[in-house]
DNA sequence: GACTGAACTATACC
DNA sequence: ACGGGTATAGTTCAGTC
């Protein structure tokens, strides 16, 4: 039989002590097909020099020889071939050890006469990755497969009539599909609501199932709805077998939540065993799985689950405004839907209407997750199609092991032996090397500028990376001849001319981004906005990669030596610029603010032009944008210009604001957004005026308490267990108190707060910091003196007003 | 008891 | 444990006078 085939979901199972991969996923024509194959399976050791033909023969021969008993299964070496391959650059005899089962890989690498070899090597390649490197039969891309369809088959222990498919089929032969036609999965979301915040503590109230055709809330709730999407059962264990046959029949491709590795799975799982429920959701009739320890994972075999959040979290999120990675804002800001606004009630304290509301608000919670899931999907499946390794892996996975597969899956044409991940002691060792100097960052001179320009270098870091080849297998312990040599403070490193295959394989992610960047500009559309993109984060990560203690390929010095070139090369631009007669108001890494002067835009350009004619390599510089004014601000504490915190006005008028408290979330709103209009009054009107005025205006409406409380509101999150904090700020005075109160308060959550009136004078703002929802009037100086006026003072500092004296010379003036 | 600086903490920039 | 270093700025807290 030959069929056009999609692989979606992979798995492996043993028969008869052997390795054997069960692929599901669809044919054209929308059939289910599960694919059963096999591959070889090996590692590699790598021989010591010197070693005679005789003796590497004679020790081939010894194992060869091996063989282990693992409790009923006997594993064994099958072959042992000679093979020149090269590892981390270099040329080396290696044995490549072929056995009869991957899970005794690393029982059978013991029993090796481990004095005859430098290394050993792809041990911790799982069988999943083996096979795709093998077979080359790649997540989400059409193949043509030819053959055996298993019908009853006794074959692999009669596995064809357990599963839940059109067809399972034995492959004879694999081909890429000339054809690509766009694959459109069928995608069911879910949410649950439960009673408690904890892991199986109190029971699931509803679960929301949303997709193409189905819209259901199940409930054991007895309310009084008739509302067509609510289904009723008697209890919680027949909701949750309601869950598991609806979810069954649906067989959808892909099962979505929003954090659900995290909740929801584990949740219903916890429920499921308390309820004697069988959650036999995979298409096996296994049950859900998990996997991973510390953060779990939950898999179902052949549906893939999926928690958006997380891959929210790797590939999105820096480029998000959200304040939280939470599906309300998330979706809002990706979507432009928001959830229905509830307000979580204890279940004994609610209301017919209340439970109606509830079981709305898990409905939209489940379309809503759909909606964005479908809005990622082309992200999801270009970045599963290019690292090539399965969805359930990219979708969870963070960019150090996207980047690590990436390589992987591409060393073939390099012919290197893979490097292994580093375990405790490397992990520990590499830990404690402790920092390197990282970017250069220009001390700004204060001040409102006119006509400012800003350049910046195109992937900086991994521009570096590329044209000094710095690399793992490029380093060189010592100084050779025609080397590279990078000067790192107290040492020096160096690094050999002869291209590796890290900074190849960078330069061509680097040349991909380009080429699909530029079909996307000629043809836009959301795959190749995705592909473009997907290349542009692998890019941007390859430099965090390479200074990452879990890395395969980590090279502190390759870090260091990264951010030490890309300071010589801005150092280098800044004084060129400079050079032309600009002045230089700014940098940060790898941009460049300057006065445009009397120049005209054009001489600019050309200036641009001749840098770049000049510069090394692929470094290259472009012009990011031209602002009608900047300013820049002092810090805090006085007379020098503060990095990192400026604003910019283009000739669009859309502005760009840095560091401010605008863009801090751990300020309160009416802080916020007072100093956001004084920025926008400043530079679109180019003089301080009617942002002072405005900022008058504010003040007393402060002193007046007409500031509403919302705005007052300070969020600040929680970064750990309440247990491991040792300072007892406002924050965490608040977190107690809620867990006091009976809410949970995991790591992670933003916690609310205000600043209350207090008659104790000197009290300690902690002492002073209420939740939202109690009554105390608010604190007019607290907020006065520490949110409003130290957002807006340093900016009119720089046309030489004193807020305070400003204040002291109205009517105000008791305050201070 | 007022003052000061270090420690701790959160969050931003690139 | 699941990218890096650079930077600002708040609150608390221990030590000094």
């Amino acid at each position: 039989m030959e069929l056009s085939f999609i692989p979606i979901d992979y798995d492996y199972f043993d028969f008869q002590g052997e390795n054997y991969i069960k692929i599901i996923g669809r044919t054209k024509d929308g059939k289910r097909v599960c694919l059963i194959d096999n591959c070889d399976v090996y590692f590699y050791a790598i021989l010591k020099e010197n070693l005679s033909e005789s003796k590497i023969n004679q020790i081939i021969e010894k194992i060869k020889r091996i063989q282990l008993k693992e409790g009923a299964r006997l594993s064994k070496v099958i072959k042992v071939e000679l093979k020149d391959k090269n590892f981390l650059g270099e040329k080396v005899n290696a044995l490549k050890i072929y056995i009869s089962n991957h899970k005794d890989a690393k029982k059978i690498s013991e029993s090796l006469p481990h004095k005859y070899f430098k290394h050993i090597r792809e041990l911790d390649v799982n069988y999943i990755t083996r096979y795709i490197i093998e077979k080359k039969l790649f997540p989400l891309i059409w193949h043509k497969i030819s053959g055996e369809v298993l019908n009853n088959s006794e074959e692999f222990g009669g596995i064809d009539s357990v599963l839940e498919v059109d067809f399972c089929i034995k492959i004879e032969k694999i081909e890429k599909s000339k054809e690509q036609p766009e694959f459109k999965p069928k995608v069911m979301a879910f949410d649950i609501e439960t009673e408690s915040f904890e892991i199986g503590q109190g029971e699931i109230s509803m679960i929301s199932l949303y997709d193409e055709k189905i819209k259901k809330v199940l409930t054991h709730k007895k309310i009084n709805s008739k509302e067509k999407y609510i289904e009723y059962y008697d209890d919680e264990a027949d909701m949750l077998e309601a869950f598991v046959k609806i979810v069954k029949k649906e067989s959808p491709d892909i099962l979505t939540g929003y954090f659900s590795d995290g909740f929801d799975l584990p949740y219903i799982k916890a429920r499921a065993e308390k309820n004697r429920v069988k959650l036999s959701l995979g298409l096996d009739g296994s049950q859900l799985k998990f996997s991973g320890g510390m953060s779990p994972r939950g898999k179902i075999f052949g549906i893939v689950h999926v928690d958006l959040f997380k891959f929210i979290q790797t590939a999105y999120s820096q480029y998000l405004e959200s304040e939280t990675l939470g599906l309300n804002d998330v979706a809002n800001e990706l979507i432009g839907e928001k959830k229905s606004d509830y307000e979580f009630k204890p279940n004994e304290k609610m209301s017919e209407i209340d439970w109606k509301k509830f079981i709305e608000y898990n409905l939209q919670d489940s379309i809503i997750t759909q909606k964005l899931f479908l809005k990622v999907w082309p992200d999801m499946i270009e970045f599963s199609k290019i690292i090539q390794e399965p969805l359930f892996h990219v979708s969870r996975d963070g960019m150090s092991s996207n980047v690590d597969n990436f390589i992987i899956h591409n060393l073939e044409k390099y012919n290197e032996i893979i490097e292994k991940k580093p375990i405790h002691d490397e992990i520990g060792k590499r830990r404690s090397e402790g920092k390197y100097e990282g970017a250069f960052v220009l001390e700004p001179k204060p001040g409102l500028y006119e006509n400012v320009v800003m350049f910046d270098f195109t992937s900086m870091y991994a521009s570096v990376i590329i044209t000094y080849n710095l690399s793992k297998s490029t380093f060189l312990e010592k100084k050779e001849k025609n080397n590279i040599e990078v000067n790192l403070g107290n040492v020096k490193a160096y690094f050999t001319k002869k291209k590796g295959f890290f900074p190849e394989i960078l330069e061509e992610i680097i040349n991909l981004r380009k080429k699909y960047k530029k079909e996307y500009q000629q043809s836009p559309s959301p795959i190749l906005k995705a592909r473009s993109n997907a290349f542009k984060l692998i890019a941007n990560a390859a430099y965090g990669y390479q200074g990452f203690f879990g890395a395969r390929y980590y090279q502190r010095e390759a870090a260091a030596s990264t951010a030490a070139l890309a300071r010589e090369n801005i150092l280098e631009a800044i004084k060129k610029i400079k050079s032309y007669g600009y002045e230089i108001i700014y940098s940060d890494t790898d941009s460049i603010a300057f006065s445009q002067g009397k120049k005209s835009k054009k001489e600019i350009l050309k200036m641009l032009d001749e840098i770049n004619n000049n510069l090394p390599g692929i470094m290259e510089l472009e012009l990011e944008d031209f602002y009608k004014r900047g300013i820049w601000v002092t810090t805090r504490s006085g007379e020098v210009g503060a990095k990192k915190k400026y604003a910019l006005i283009n000739e669009k008028n859309k502005m760009k604001i840095r560091g401010f408290e605008t863009v801090r979330r751990d300020w309160c709103n009416v802080a916020r957004e007072l100093q956001n209009k004084v920025l926008e009054k400043i530079l679109s009107e180019g003089n301080e005026k009617s942002a002072l005025e405005y900022t008058k205006k504010i003040i007393i409406q402060i002193e007046k308490r007409e500031i509403e409380k919302e705005k007052l509101i300070i969020k600040t999150q929680l970064k750990k267990p309440l247990s491991e904090y040792k300072a007892n700020t406002p924050h965490v005075t608040i977190a107690k108190k809620m867990l006091s109160l009976g809410i949970p308060v995991d790591p992670g959550i933003l916690i609310k707060y205000y600043i209350a009136e207090s008659d104790k004078k000197k009290s300690l703002a902690r002492d002073r910091a209420k939740l939202p929802e109690e009554k105390t009037p608010y604190d007019i100086e607290y907020y006065l003196k520490k949110q409003v006026i130290p957002a807006v003072e340093n900016i009119f500092h720089v046309f030489g007003i004193k807020l305070e004296d400003i204040i002291k010379g109205s009517k105000q003036q008791t305050l201070f």
